[in-house]
DNA sequence: CGTTGGCACTCGGTAGAATGGAGTGCTAAT
DNA sequence: ATTAGCACTCCATTCTACCGAGTGCCAACG
């Protein structure tokens, strides 16, 4: 892991080796201090053998070019997103620290539990092990076939219809029927909803029976609070973690508040995370996604696969300036002990 | 509804007129304006026909009693939280405006879908009615009996563990049997759990077979997941709206930082309502309730009853200066209906 | 040519100093 | 008991000066 390109270098304009060189300690140094850096700091840091004069001359050219900016006149340079851009894409992927590696390989040898606590957990890790906010996604079980559908009286009136699906996930309905129904007939209902539904999935709208006894509008009342099911979400899971790492990390109250509010709503966080991978981003700076409120942000991305299908997403939230090695080192171990956690689990099933 | 007392009015120290009408305005205006208040204008709001030169006595006195302090000498006051313990105690309870009943009815009158999703979306309600963080709070189901129980293979090692409660609740566990467990054993194993289990509630610890047999064990090995459940919560949910308010309105970043740190361990938001609750207020002002990162944090509660029975609770968590009169009416209200929600439902099932 | 030292200039940040004003506490008079 | 009067305190704001980091430009240099 990890020697993979950390995005898709698309290198369109490559900078000359000191240009580079230059880019790469701003960046750098500005991640570090959050201050702007000038032109005598970068020749000390960048070990140039050059005077300042020369990396001033080479800074309006790089701002010239869009890789950084001035605050105002007389400050020093600041990297714009492009510059941000360019230091990730030419990363030499960094190494986790060596006690993290531990603390990560700990963490997934004495996790037990449902698959649900188990990412809830990895999200708090991730958020530990970068001091970033961490998110989580488990993608929907949509192709996921049913293994069992149980529907179990409440009341006269109430139904709880049960589904479990082939990858272990359980979906509760709430039913509401349209006459008084004995537990008898609730029993029936249940026991033709499973021949009917099992080994279907949700794409395929099986056909339900359109006779008119109590058992059989059952058994469509039930099928259709099933298939009513999700117009937006795919059931995909989110889990976040060290949401409160988002007043630590961004200054503004205002920024704070609008990154809180864009967490809030899972929906959005799982089509911004499924966005960046569809662009075949691992790291999505700035405006490179299109939310506007997280135009302060940097996403990183990292997918979980269990036997070779897509099966969700680490992400990590943090200010443009984030420490991009350490964090993407974080999360691509963390995705691929996921993955691998949950391929042996299997294993060894 | 509200026109209850607004918590245990415990008061063993109260003022006299006129001095309860300076500290009132005190808080008021502080709550309103966020600025310490000095004596003329509490003489103005007052509508007290004395002079500010009576009213500084009077919040001497205040300040003695500990109702009051000031910033720095030459400042106003600014209340205490005693001072505020004060003001809510002898609130008035105030009116939820038009607008927001109207609001809130809607509400209620068109959500659908499952118990969970509804009170997710009540806490979003919550909190955009009053701009505060909201929470509300689902009592597990430790007493509820267990309706039905099944087993589902997942693969010959992996089985799905379902339980449906009479209460509605679904949980599901993951079991990992010693052994390859054949369909039919799988299927047995379920017929039998069930009707070990069914009518039976979680503290009971049913008597499992001691067989050895391959069905006995499963029985054995999924029963004890079963029990194994939750050493911490009482499978409690919590719903949390509006986080992204925290950043609004405490300020500082420390304070941000600490209060959705709070927010993100859901064990302990639980129990610090549930401690609140149990004090038998319907507020905790600063330290009232012992959580020393919440010191800068009023906490309102309103429980939820469904059936008579203690179904719960919704809270609001904002500034000690926050709005009681329109929070306290806000989640009274909120909490009313959606007691009157669930009951509703019951009845026309 | 690219590189560099020199230099004037810019502009944000900070530290004082001055000022204003809100608010107090005290006192003496009613 | 109330209150007008008054001296006093202390915070917030403004203004000033000024320092210094950093720049852009230019002339000189290899």
């Amino acid at each position: 892991m990890a020697r993979r390109p950390v995005t898709t270098a698309k290198s369109p304009s490559d900078l000359d080796a000191r240009k580079a060189t230059i880019l790469d300690a701003v960046v750098a140094e500005h991640i570090d201090t959050a201050q702007p850096v000038g032109s005598s700091s970068v020749a000390t840091i960048a070990h140039l053998a050059v005077s300042p004069a020369t990396v001033r001359s080479e800074m309006v050219a790089l701002e010239r070019e869009g890789y950084l900016a001035q605050p105002h006149t007389s400050a020093g340079r600041v990297p714009t997103d492009k510059g941000y851009r360019y230091f990730v894409d030419h990363l030499k992927s960094g190494a986790v620290s060596s006690a993290q590696q531990v603390q990560v390989r700990d963490f997934f040898a004495n996790v037990r539990g449902e698959v649900e606590d188990v990412l809830e957990q990895t999200s708090s890790l991730l958020s530990r092990l970068t001091n970033y906010t961490s998110v989580v996604v488990a993608a929907g079980h949509s192709h996921a076939t049913i293994l069992n559908v149980q529907l179990v009286s409440l009341d006269a009136r109430h139904q709880i219809l049960v589904t479990v699906f082939s990858d272990g996930a359980v979906v509760k309905h709430s039913v509401v029927s349209s006459f008084d129904a004995s537990f008898e007939e609730v029993a029936e209902a249940s026991r033709q909803l499973n021949a009917l539904l099992v080994s279907t999935n949700l794409e395929d709208r099986v056909q339900v029976p359109s006779r008119t006894d109590p058992v059989a509008t059952l058994v469509r009342e039930a099928a259709s609070v099933l298939f009513a099911e999700r117009p937006t979400a795919d059931g995909d899971q989110v889990f976040i973690g060290g949401s409160s790492r988002v007043a630590e990390v961004f200054d503004g109250v205002e920024t704070v508040r609008k990154v809180l509010s864009i967490l809030e709503q899972e929906l959005l966080v799982v089509s911004l995370i499924q966005d960046i991978l569809d662009q075949g981003l691992s790291v999505a700076i700035g405006s490179e996604h299109g939310y506007e409120a997280l135009s302060a942000c940097a996403v990183i991305v990292a997918p979980i696969t269990i036997d070779g299908e897509n099966a969700g997403a680490v992400g990590l939230l943090g200010p443009t300036r984030m420490k991009y090695p350490e964090a993407l080192a974080a999360a691509a171990m963390v995705s691929a002990q996921l993955t691998r956690h949950f391929d042996r689990d299997d294993d060894l099933g």
